[in-house]
This record gives structure tokens, C-alpha cells and sequence, in this order.
RNA sequence: GCGGAAGUAGCUCAGUGGUAGAGCGCCUCCUUGCCAAGGAGGAGGUCGCGAGUUCGAACCUCGUCUUCCGCUCCA
């Protein structure tokens, strides 16, 4: 089916809980969100799901958590001190706005000007106001005193934290090049924009890695280098396609053109999904070559390098940063998952298919009625399952209505105890109670004490870690087809055909760029899991 | 930040100067034995907030906050 319009999540993420607008009581605030019960259940399923996939699956991925509040310097060595600031100037006209610098660079081409030489709008030549500095960053001091000693930045992204602890992490580490260094964690940007519901919020967290591999021999032609940024890219879009289950119709890849690089990146490409307004950024894979270790090594004159055994010289490591959006991926699960079908008396069916990892409420448990008879094998169901799964348990009204909730936050499984699981009109209960499907709504009856075993059938389990994908999901997926991956949940090929495997384009790491390559393109991916 | 539109119950909305409303949702009781059944009852709104006009304002005026659309911006 269609995307849903932007209102219709709205609406259903505050209905059920998911995402409210911030400090309602107060009138709200532009550009912050609050999230509910179900919100933070799916936003934590989200990070869990990317640090498994980035970190903890992969043998050439450490974890790091870096503070938000730092030294000021570190935003000076970043750049952003200085290129997050837009000098902007408004026609007193017509109300247009522009940046100043891009007037003066030829973006608008030959710009009108006045007897000072100053530039005019270049849309009716109406009179500019001053420029004014706005830097995205919003400031803060730390300590009693409010002076310009004591300034501080919140983080406008979570990139530099990885940067600054480079070598604290490789040495204690003991990492040999090609290796990354994942974090979490929530960034802030004094947007003047409003955003569109979570897409663009003043604060916002991301998932990002930085990637450190070996400098190419050719500085200006680095071709391995962006084979790598390749490999990433693809990397990365099959993680939303396979582990989050986005609509691989509704993802695409866009390389940014020239002139909308950054000022540190060889190259980025973006993986964008189709939104309801149309195609939007949900993550950035950056080639940022060198820019950011040698620009704090400068700046702190700290060497931040790496010691090659085989050169035996020191080399400052080139990045690939893949910096993916957390919030935005939640939007995009909301969005992505939503279905409306009708139901047999042509009323309308809200669901949300999450996949079952990502799902915020795991299993319902519902009595048929209720009944005083039904209600301590329900509640003994409801204690066996909650402390390996988000469970939920409801008794109240029928139990069509209850099956209808559950579907529209997404749960994947109900178990229903009937008449028949504690026995009735003096006949023994058989113990096995139904579990219904989400999706097919179709129903199965199994013992309680298979029960558990059952549901993993389904849910991946909980007791181990977080779980990575449940037993059916695990068999569903075919590995390689005819030498294509084929998609897993049924939706057709993926975009890209995955390359026959390089020779490694850093021969003295080669072992462990093979592995590399081996793991984000070979099936073994496909069934770590299990 | 500019222009336009909007803001009334949890949600969707009606209400054009004179008693605050509907549907759905929610809660309780009864009923109900597998996909939003039915009955009875109930909670919940100083109509975004503040000021003004008026005998009287959800309604008119101004300000303000928030949201949406369009610009603009987006390292």
C-alpha cells in the first residue's frame, strides 16, 4: 500500500503512545518530541538492532561513549566553530532570505548592487538587511560564571567524541588498521526550520561508526578508498532492508554532487527513503578522508596516528563514517510498518507490521472473556512470559476490540486462554492455549509448556541479549541466489548486486579486509543469528 | 525567520455574540465464548495562552505560543 500521510502517524503515535509533542501542558515546543512507553520500546529495539549489526556481530567494531559536554576546542578542530555559522541577510522587500557568502560567491549569478556596492535581492533588487551570525550550535557554560572562558557547545553531531579518543581506543584496543569505532548518542542543532514531526528536531540521536582504514598510496585518486565508501554504502542499505525491514522500493541511494560536499568529505551518499513529502535523508555514508585526525592533531598537537608494522612509518588513518539517524529510522519504521486493510465486515484494519525484533510490545496475553475462570492461567501465562519479553495483558472488553489494539501498536504475537485451556463443566482443561498472528490472523494451539518455545518460533529471544532474529525469520532467509542476494522478507532482489569479491585494495591488512568483505557480502551474514 | 492557514474532550471535528456539543476512544458494572457486538453508568474541555471591545466572547480586535502548507535554511 502507499505511504500514509504524515498526520495519520502523528495522530497514532500519540493515540497509542508512541511519540508525544513535547510539554503539551505548556503549549508545547517547536522542534521537540517526547517519547511514550512505546516510543522509547522502539527507539531502544532500533539501537539495539544497529549496535548488534555494527558492534557486536562484527570482530573489527568497538563501542564508545563519549561525553557531551567537552572541550570547546574540539568543535574549533571539527570545523564547526567556524562553517556552522551562516551569515544570513533578509530583502526588506520581498522577505526572501539568503546567505550572505553564497550573494558574494555567484550562486544567484550577477547579483544587483547599490551605490556602496552592496549587494541587493537578486529576485526584485530590494534593499538587504545587516547580516546576522547564526551558528547552529547551541551554547551553554559550564560552572558559576557566565563569561566567554567558561563557554561550552553542546554537540551538533556525534562524530568528533570517536576523533579525539582515537588512539586511546587503538591502543587499548590493540587494533590493527582497518578497524571502527561505533557510538550512539544524541546530537543538538539550533535548526530555524521547522522539522517535519521527528525528521528534523533540535535534538536528535544518531548512530554513527567511524570506519579508520589505511591512507591510499594516491592521495587524488584513491580508489580503494571509495571502493571501501562502496562497500559501506551497500552495507548499510541492507541493514534496513534485512534487519529493519523498510520496503526496499521505497530506499534509494544519492551521491551528493560536488558542490553539496561538506568541507571534509571525498565523497557521500545518502540513503534516502520516500517520505510523504518525498525523498529524505536517513543516512549519510561520508568519505572523510584524513580531514578530521589530522585537523585535531593539528589543533592540539597531539600526533593522532597509527604505527604501520609493515612501512614502519606513522600514517594518519582515512575514514568512511556511516551516520545513520536514529529518530528518523523511527519515523521510518512508523512510517514503513503502517497498513490498513479491510477486515471481513469491510471495516478498516490498523496495523503495524513491525518486524518482530523491532516491535515495542512482543506478546499480548488475553483471556477470551472475563471470567474469574480464566483469569489464573491467564496471569500465571503473563508471569511466565514477561521477564523474557515485552508482554502486555488485557482483559477488558471483547476480545475482537483487544486483538484490533494490539495489532495497531504492532504486537506480533497474542495468546489467548480459552474455556477449553482450564476445562469447563467439570471437564479437565487440556492446558494449551492459542497463539494469533499478527499479520495472517491465523491461530494455533499449543501446551503452555511449549509455549515459550513456540513464541521463539516467532520473537527472537529475549534471553539472549537482546535477541538478533527469531527461528522462522533465521529460516526464511535464502543466502545467495544464483549469485544474487535475494531479500528476505519476500520483496524481491536487492538494489545492487553484491561485486565479486576484490582482491583487497590494502594488501598489507589484507587478511583483514577479507573478512570485511566476506562478512557484509558472503551468507554467512545471513545466518549468524541462529 | 518570512507568507498563508489552523488551534474546541485522548483522536477526528461541528458549533458566527446569549446554558460546552457529536462520533470514535477511555473507565466501571452487566452481558459477551475468537477478530473493533449490545445495555447502563462515568471520567475528561476555564474552547492554546494573555489582553482588549461588549451587559455578555469559543465566536470580534490585538499580541503571543504551537501546528500544518509554501519559501528560506539544512556539515
Amino acid at each position: 500500500m502507499p505511504a500514509p500521510d504524515l498526520e495519520t502517524i502523528v495522530s497514532l503515535a500519540k493515540r497509542r503512545g508512541f511519540v508525544f509533542p513535547s510539554a503539551e501542558i505548556y503549549g508545547g515546543f517547536a522542534n521537540a518530541y517526547d517519547y511514550g512507553p512505546l516510543g522509547v520500546e522502539l527507539k531502544r529495539n532500533i539501537r539495539e538492532a544497529w549496535w548488534r549489526s555494527m558492534v557486536m556481530e562484527r570482530d573489527d567494531v568497538v563501542g564508545l561513549d563519549a561525553a557531551l559536554i567537552t572541550n570547546p576546542q574540539v568543535w574549533v578542530g571539527s570545523g564547526h566553530v567556524a562553517n556552522f555559522t551562516d551569515p544570513l541577510v533578509d530583502c526588506k522587500r520581498c522577505q526572501r532570505r539568503f546567505r550572505a557568502d553564497h550573494l558574494e560567491e555567484g550562486m544567484y549569478g550577477e547579483v544587483p548592487r547599490d551605490a556602496q556596492g552592496r549587494p541587493l535581492c537578486p529576485f526584485d533588487g530590494g534593499e538587504l538587511t545587516e547580516p546576522r551570525q547564526f551558528n547552529m550550535m547551541f551554547r551553554t557554560q559550564v560552572g558559576p560564571v557566565a563569561d566567554e572562558a567558561n563557554m561550552a557547545y553542546l554537540p551538533p553531531e556525534t562524530a568528533q567524541g570517536i576523533f579525539v579518543n582515537f588512539v586511546n581506543v587503538q591502543q587499548t584496543m590493540r587494533r590493527k588498521l582497518p578497524f571502527g569505532i561505533a557510538q550512539t548518542r544524541v546530537s543538538f542543532r539550533n535548526e530555524i526550520t521547522p522539522g517535519r514531526f521527528i525528521f528534523r528536531t533540535l535534538e536528535f540521536e544518531q548512530m554513527e561508526m567511524e570506519y579508520f582504514c589505511m591512507p591510499p598510496k594516491d592521495r587524488e585518486k584513491p580508489a580503494e578508498y571509495l571502493a571501501l565508501h562502496r562497500q559501506w554504502v551497500e552495507e548499510r542499505l541492507r541493514w534496513y532492508i534485512d534487519v529493519i525491514g523498510i520496503a526496499p522500493e521505497r530506499l534509494r541511494l544519492r551521491d551528493h554532487e560536488k558542490e553539496e560536499l561538506s568541507h571534509y568529505s571525498a565523497g557521500t551518499t545518502d540513503i534516502e527513503y520516500l517520505f510523504p513529502w518525498g525523498w529524505g535523508e536517513l543516512e549519510g555514508i561520508a568519505a572523510r578522508t584524513d580531514f578530521d585526525l589530522r585537523s585535531h592533531a593539528e589543533l592540539s598537537g597531539q600526533p593522532l596516528t597509527y604505527f604501520d608494522e609493515e612501512s614502519g612509518e606513522h600514517v594518519i588513518p582515512w575514514v568512511i563514517e556511516p551516520a545513520a539517524g536514529l529518530t528518523r529510522t523511527l519515523a521510518v519504521v512508523l512510517l514503513d510498518a503502517y497498513t490498513e486493510e479491510p477486515d471481513e465486515k469491510g471495516e478498516k484494519r490498523i496495523v503495524l507490521k513491525f518486524r518482530p525484533r523491532i516491535a515495542p510490545v512482543k506478546v499480548a496475553v488475553l483471556p477470551l472473556s472475563k471470567n474469574d475462570a480464566l483469569r489464573p492461567t491467564a496471569r500465571r501465562v503473563y508471569d511466565l512470559l514477561r521477564p523474557l519479553w515485552m508482554t502486555q495483558y488485557d482483559e477488558t472488553q471483547s476480545i475482537g476490540r483487544r486483538y484490533r489494539r494490539q495489532d495497531e501498536i504492532g504486537t506480533p504475537c497474542c495468546v489467548t486462554i480459552d474455556f477449553q485451556t482450564v476445562g469447563e463443566n467439570g471437564q479437565p482443561g487440556d492446558d494449551c492455549v492459542t497463539i494469533r498472528d499478527r499479520d495472517t490472523q491465523e491461530q494455533v494451539r499449543v501446551p503452555i509448556s511449549g509455549l515459550v518455545a513456540a513464541l521463539e518460533e516467532r520473537i527472537p529471544a529475549a534471553r539472549r541479549a537482546g535477541g538478533s532474529a527469531c527461528a522462522r525469520e533465521i529460516r526464511k532467509r535464502p543466502a545467495v541466489v544464483a549469485g544474487r542476494f535475494a531479500c528476505p522478507n519476500g520483496r524481491g532482489q536487492l538494489l545492487r548486486t553484491p561485486a565479486r569479491r576484490q582482491a583487497s585494495p590494502y594488501s598489507a591488512r589484507a587478511r583483514t579486509t577479507g573478512s570485511f568483505a566476506a562478512r557484509s557480502r558472503g551468507p554467512k551474514c545471513w545466518v549468524r543469528a541462529s
